[in-house]
DNA sequence: TACGTCCATGTAGCGACTCTACACCGTAGC
DNA sequence: GCTACGGTGTAGAGTCGCTACATGGACGTA
């Protein structure tokens, strides 16, 4: 009955293990292994069970877990609305982001953040090739996210609150000199037999590298496989081949030297999402935080307009 | 942020002064007053004031009350989920009544609950005369309540959970020999001139004498007042004036000495309810109780079909 | 089979927290 | 004025949850 203990379970419901649950909370594994032992003997009923050297939850705990998550809801709701009264949003903020995305919103929602005052965010990036962004919303407050299809958007929505930020096409990146250069809009077809630079495998943009050659009828021949762009970039402004690339962040340091150009007949884009596990989408600073997000996805859209034409069916 | 810390501040939002709080959590008024000194800090605003040698809730205080409410529903639903999975409603119930609700509805309802095992249900009566049936709901967990007519429900239905029982009939009880004893069914006019044992005034019955008086034209002429029926049934009993009782109820040791009639034109009934804090309505051992209440509720309403003729508009 | 590692779990003891007991102060009513 | 009442301070005691350390079982490897 102990709102304390009931957090436990639920970390423990998100983490697995007792060891990893302490080391979350900045406690011994000890003082774990008690906390829940007197919240079972308060249940009257087994919640773990030992699995291996593990333990797992049993279907009781695993039901408890879950409630124990609307209490986090309920108790969040009361701190924001503690911090509306006040009118001062508290604390710190923790971002984890893909490092595209944070290299396009983050400067921008810092400095939106900075001219409110008050709060601080944490921001830092995880390896993209970690398609497990949900799993992060138990270390950070925000996690940002990309999918190549919001079909394979298999998020619980119910466990994690989601927050659109923006659709971002992915253009194809050729060197200037490239024969396919100088046309105005790419068909599939066009990009039969060029060496590409493709991202490892289960990268988002792997799907529309694969609808392409769908289009085209003929397998893609990708020869290098990155997950930085920086990296595909160096290699496509070297003419070392032709890549797909989001069309708001690429270019960089290599902005002279690539050449963007949309693709005709393929659905190609990113959706950026904020992801939130919901008792800290109750708090008035992470608020605040998406809001900014919101307006700085919506402003890089706005001065992307131009480049940004409605794609073909 | 301490939930033990905000359900005090509940209870005296409920309860209006830090001296009430500690005898209803069997605290002293010191503990009380720097625990909410504590939460009051960790707020960073003033959550009350003083006034005259008392103190009130500030916006913000009564603002934060009210979403320990909905803490405190997450936490008991937490706990209903933990009963239901060990399938055996657990604690004690306690549960309010006005006298003549307890006599029809309790016996039986124990009786339900036994056959059932396993909970206790603590009942006792409060003072008619108590038409503050909500407030009892920061005492007990089920409270039950009557009004003459539904619009005079004026309960925060969102800070109470309204659960309706039945719908009781009033009838006019006569003494045996009386010269209506004789008529199937009265109008009001009937009743002009007659001597009424009454209810002291704002008792729910007082509405239904007056709705008589409007339809007979005339007012009735009260001449007792009682808050208990049995004393009422008496005077009745004893030709001494008429009354109108409830129809289910009324009789008790005098049942072979009253009549009871049906009235025309007049809907005279009184609606029975459970009322309980949204919270303490999370309980699985506290939903069974209501369960049983409404189980023989429906038996008593059955059980009485053939004296309770539908009424002519 | 023996050993090291990992994970969960006991035990002792320390520190923090929250309660009680009691004293004090301001307000309201006689 | 006195008395009653409600809220607030202080000192001390009990409880609770943590750490540090030791124990024991499960898995992988030599």
């Amino acid at each position: 009955m102990d709102v304390r203990r009931l957090e436990l379970l639920r970390e423990l419901a998100e983490r697995g293990s007792i060891t990893e649950v302490a080391r979350a909370t900045h406690r011994t594994p000890s003082a774990v292994s008690q906390q829940l032992r007197v919240l079972e003997r308060e249940a009257g009923l087994p919640l773990t069970e030992k699995a291996g050297r593990g333990i797992v939850l049993t279907d009781a705990g695993r039901a408890l877990a879950r409630s124990a998550a609307d209490v986090a809801v309920a108790i969040e709701h009361a701190n924001a609305l503690w911090d509306e009264f006040r009118n001062d949003p508290t604390g710190e903020v923790s971002l984890a982001t893909f490092p595209t995305g944070g290299q396009m919103l983050l400067p921008g929602t810092v400095k939106r953040l900075d001219a409110i005052g008050g709060l601080t965010l944490h921001c830092s990036d995880r390896d993209p090739e970690s398609d497990d962004f949900p799993a992060l919303t138990a270390d950070f407050d925000i996690v940002l996210a990309h999918t190549a299809s919001p079909a394979a958007m298999n998020w619980p929505s119910n466990e994690i609150t989601v927050v659109k930020l923006m659709t971002e096409p992915l253009d194809i990146a050729l060197p200037p000199g490239h024969p396919l250069a100088s046309k105005e809009l790419l068909d599939p077809e066009d990009l039969i037999g060029e060496r590409w630079i493709g991202v490892p495998w289960g990268y988002p943009f792997e799907k529309a590298i694969q609808d392409i050659s769908t289009a085209a009828g003929t397998p893609m021949n990708v020869v290098q496989r990155f997950g930085d762009t920086r990296v595909t970039e160096a290699f496509v402004a070297n003419g070392l081949g032709i890549a797909i690339l989001p069309c708001y962040t690429a270019g960089g340091a290599y902005r002279s030297e690539i050449v963007l150009k949309n693709l005709r007949g393929v659905v190609s884009e990113r959706h950026i999402f904020a992801l939130i596990r919901p008792d800290r989408a109750e708090r008035l600073a992470v608020r605040t935080v998406v809001d900014a997000l919101r307006a700085e996805a919506d402003a890089v859209v706005a001065a992307n307009a131009h480049r940004n034409p409605p794609y073909p069916a």
